[in-house]
RNA sequence: GCUGCUAUAGCUCAGUCGGUAGAGCGCAUCCUUGGUAAGGAUGAGGUCGCCAGUUCAAAUCUGGCUAGCAGCUCCA
């Protein structure tokens, strides 16, 4: 890189300094506007930066308005900004002096033989190991804005006082800040609570907080999916179950799960014996591979289920279907020997490759490892985690460690997809499970006649299928491929001639296993065109008294294509290619 | 759960100083039969989220509750 491109947003150390001199700049107007406010911390982030303050009223847009156009004023100032630094206890005087008590548990945490510096513009000296930029002038004033307050617990723990979040964002120029909020428009179209309203595809009420309900298009995009994951695990070796939506308490104390999420869980009394709404399917994976002996011959076994589950999630996190307390899991348990772990994970890494590649998301694979609360034999996690890692090289693919974040049962596989905005969405995961095989006292009969126990896998491809949903919905804005849209086809006779041939052709799409409906509104074409497009339905059939009589269909796409004049024949066996083979792009 | 904000017609939203409601879209009916992104007219539709309080009078002010939004915390 050139000396000069060290000092351009594309650099992204530079852009971490810029946006954290950003921070000490909106630090220092908040001082300036409101003495009293006392000052915590404030970092660059990934977009931007934030600095938390704890002020004795609330933060407002007004209070925000005030706030730039002060640091509209510091940065054409043109203030140095100078590190110096102090020694410990002189440091702590200093904060205490100035009424920053959060500056001061800082400091005391900081180690004992730290320098401890700090970086003064102007007025204003604030703690911080820095860099900064070397003056405020080189932020652009009109190249900022803040963008959101909000609660935030000091030092991110929840026992801790709430302090108040202001949030921001800045570039090197006014066209650049309005590139960047046009993204955050464009985002917002995306946003799948939106359009799963405007495209009728789910709903939620305030009967039932974080439980969605299917609407008959989400329904059809739903089965679609699913159908599609049965098609795909079948071919993969897979067996498919359904266990119970509600099991005793006994089962969840042997599985562990009481005593860890007792808490998240719904719970029931019947018949005087307590019940709980099952949050994960496993346990009962495990009860109907415990009802019957097993054969090494049989392992691999790979058991699918799409189960209902049910988490008592926090009322705030709740997101559309993103954040749900009900949702489907794409589940499967596969009972192996630890000889067939390696061949097994890329079995499963294989198949999610396959599913991820149709709806053209790409992923990164992220690998867990021990967890400090883990439990079992450390040989065995060690020999667990290297088998992920190599089985993930042997395929090619790179990874990232997450040290420690495994679960605490065994590592595991987290797969974080990129959507066609560059967002990412965590979904699939390969969990290696070395407990609940051994607190089932699961068993096969292993060659030698001896018995042995299994090592399992737990995975989802989709994660949740109401998640998927919501992920795939702002991947696509809500113009799905052709084999996902709820409405394929759109029939829209130009005239009331055209009605009787009009349903004609919708129930020769019907009996062609596609989805389709008519508009029989005496409105004009443009006007059914307008609604059809808004619908963002692939395919729209005019048909007038041209395509009546000489028995065509006229094929307009959603991208605004006049695909001309064809015969049903034609246009059904177009269809019907472009369903089964799945393609990304109408 | 925590902090802040919000809740008015099916949807998106307006409603000033407290005097019991408006628009556009959608829907229904009628006219219009129009060939690739909005033809016209008429009409129906609201316990202003819920429960209290203040007041002669509350969509409007106050409190509580419920739900949503932006984050924080959490996510087996």
């Amino acid at each position: 890189m050139s000396e000069e491109n060290l000092y351009t947003f594309e650099n992204p150390e530079y852009r971490k300094t810029y946006w954290h001199t950003c921070s000490h700049i909106m630090a220092q107007a908040v001082k300036r506007l409101w003495p009293e406010v006392q000052l915590a911390i404030g970092p660059a982030i990934d977009e931007g930066w934030y600095y938390d303050f704890d002020a004795p009223f609330a933060f407002t847009p007004e209070h925000l308005s005030k706030i730039e156009a002060e640091m509209k004023k510091i940065c054409k100032e043109r203030v140095r900004i100078e590190r110096s630094e102090k020694p410990r206890a002189e440091a702590i005087a200093y904060m205490q002096e100035k009424n920053e008590p959060y500056k001061v548990e800082l400091i005391e945490d900081l180690p004992e033989d730290a320098a401890i510096s700090f970086y003064t513009q102007g007025e204003f000296t604030d703690l911080c190991a820095g860099p900064h930029l070397d003056h405020t002038g080189r932020v652009k004033h009109n190249g900022f804005k803040l963008t959101s307050t909000c609660g935030a617990y000091w030092r991110g723990d929840s026992n801790r006082k709430m302090l108040q979040r202001i949030y921001g964002v800045a570039f090197p120029s006014k066209e650049d800040l309005e590139a960047y909020l046009q993204r955050i428009e464009e985002a917002k179209k995306r946003d799948h609570r939106k359009l799963g309203k405007e495209l009728g595809l789910y709903m939620l009420r305030d009967e039932g907080p974080g439980f969605p309900f299917f609407l008959p298009k989400g329904m059809v995009l739903r089965n679609t999916l699913i159908d599609y994951w049965r098609q795909v695990h079948k071919r993969y070796g897979y067996v498919e179950i359904s266990t119970p939506i509600m099991l005793n308490r006994q089962l969840w104390e042997r599985s562990g799960h009481w005593e860890h999420y007792k808490d998240n869980m719904y719970t029931t009394v019947i018949d005087d014996t307590d019940f709980a709404i099952k949050p994960m399917n496993c346990p009962g994976g495990m009860l109907v591979y415990a009802s019957e002996p097993h054969s090494y011959r049989d392992l691999p076994l790979r058991v699918g289920e799409l189960g209902l589950v049910h988490r008592h999630e926090l009322s705030g996190a709740l997101h559309g279907l993103f954040r749900v307390r009900c949702f489907t899991q794409d589940d499967a348990h596969i009972f192996m020997t630890w000889d067939q772990m390696k061949d097994e994970i890329k079995n499963v890494v294989k198949l999610f490759d396959e599913v991820y590649s149709v709806f053209g998301l790409s992923y990164q694979i992220e690998v867990s490892t021990m967890p400090e609360d883990h439990m079992g034999d450390e040989k065995d996690w060690d020999f667990a985690t290297e088998t992920l890692k190599q089985a993930v090289t042997e395929m090619g693919k790179d990874y990232v460690i997450n040290e420690g974040d495994g679960a605490f049962y065994g590592p595991k596989l987290d797969f974080h997809l990129s959507d066609s905005l560059g967002r990412t969405w965590q979904c699939g995961t390969i969990q290696l499970d070395m407990q609940l095989p051994e607190r089932f006292e699961l068993e096969y009969v292993g060659a030698d006649g001896e018995k042995h126990r299994p090592v399992m896998i737990h995975r989802v491809v989709l994660g949740s299928i109401e998640r998927f949903i919501g992920v795939i919905t702002e991947h696509f804005a809500g113009a799905f491929p052709l084999w996902l849209s709820p409405v394929q086809v759109k029939v829209l006779p130009v005239t009331d001639r055209a009605h009787e041939y009009a349903k004609s052709l919708v129930a020769q799409l019907t009996d062609a296993d596609i989805q389709a409906e008519g508009d029989y509104r005496s409105e004009k074409l443009g006007y059914k065109i307008r609604e059809a497009q808004m619908q963002k339905i692939p395919y729209m059939l005019v048909v007038g008294d041209r395509d009546v009589e000489n028995n065509t269909v006229s094929v307009r796409t959603r991208t605004g294509e006049d695909l001309g004049a064809m015969t049903m024949e034609a246009f059904i066996a177009k269809c019907r290619e472009e369903i089964d083979t799945k393609k990304k792009e109408v």
